[in-house]
DNA sequence: CTTGATTTTGGAAAAAAATGGATTATATTG
DNA sequence: CAATATAATCCATTTTTTTCCAAAATCAAG
């Protein structure tokens, strides 16, 4: 089976929480109940283990210990650690999105509609709007591509 | 778990004096109570525990030891002098934040909303306004970002 | 050195928010 | 169309946060 996959429409309640469907908390799970949670600047939020979280932490690793005796430095740890809060799932399945998280990814106060979309890793949770712009976005990106690759196979 | 992640939206009174969410009290009571306050030139103060701080400064001192024999060196000690003070969490888990340190964080007289910051070695104490800016500041850093890469992946 | 005033500190009570669970609604499958 | 499974809303409980008050400590003046 492939995990983290397939996109669900579903809700986000007015204190922030949402419900798993049945098929990513087993994704979930099968790798422990701690989880992170991560603003990306696309203006979303990622879920992903939290082992998983911390080998694509490594990845972008501080030189040395005088991260916080610079400004960049103390950029990037603010970056990282501003952004990011690990949390477990509860017994019902659901996971919390702290007001901050929500502000970032647009979500309003009261309850309403969202997207979860699988990202093999992980998901990532949208607003509607968000997610529409960012499909009208990829597409549009694909087609540029599409044309420059045509364009360079008659250049051979 | 994370240590020092997330964004909590909390309130300093008219005292100084700032309550800890339970998670960060947490971080900083897993390495002892002690903590120092920090007075960063982003016109914040930061929260590291004591060790923390110490490993931070001896990372400075190798650059430069010398000390009281130079305008720069006194200067160096002075900034680092005048903007810090060790304290201890208090029994309720909260910490005053000392008048000169409440002026150039930016903090007005009487008690108001604020924000903290977890920067993964500790937190950073930040004004609405302030933390309002910065974060447009990182996020524009972002879209630059996203840009060129967007850009490359069409080039390659 | 003593007294009075002001600031600081700790604690408790009230208000607000978050959490868990259960019931109701919706959708899906046979 | 009915039965089951899934999702969403609502409510009660607990936890957290904030404000307020009293006690202690500090400071200043006499």
């Amino acid at each position: 089976m492939l995990a983290f996959c397939g996109i669900d429409y579903c809700s986000i309640d007015s204190n922030g929480r949402v419900k798993l469907s049945p098929r990513n908390l087993e994704d979930f799970t099968s790798k422990g109940s701690d989880i992170v949670l991560f603003c990306l600047p696309e203006g979303a939020v990622a879920v992903y283990p939290e082992e998983t979280y911390l080998k694509i932490r490594q990845e972008r690793e501080i030189a040395g210990n005088r991260a916080a005796s610079s400004f960049l430095g103390r950029q990037m740890l603010r970056q990282s650690g501003a952004w990011t809060q690990s949390q477990r799932i509860t017994a019902q399945g659901r996971i919390t999105i702290p007001q901050a998280f929500r502000e970032h990814a647009g979500f309003g106060s009261g309850s309403q509609k969202m997207v979860i979309v699988g990202v093999e890793i992980g998901v990532e949770l949208w607003t509607v709007e968000r997610w529409e712009a960012e499909k009208r976005r990829m597409q549009e990106h694909d087609n540029l591509k599409r044309e420059r690759e045509m364009q360079s196979d008659l250049n051979i």
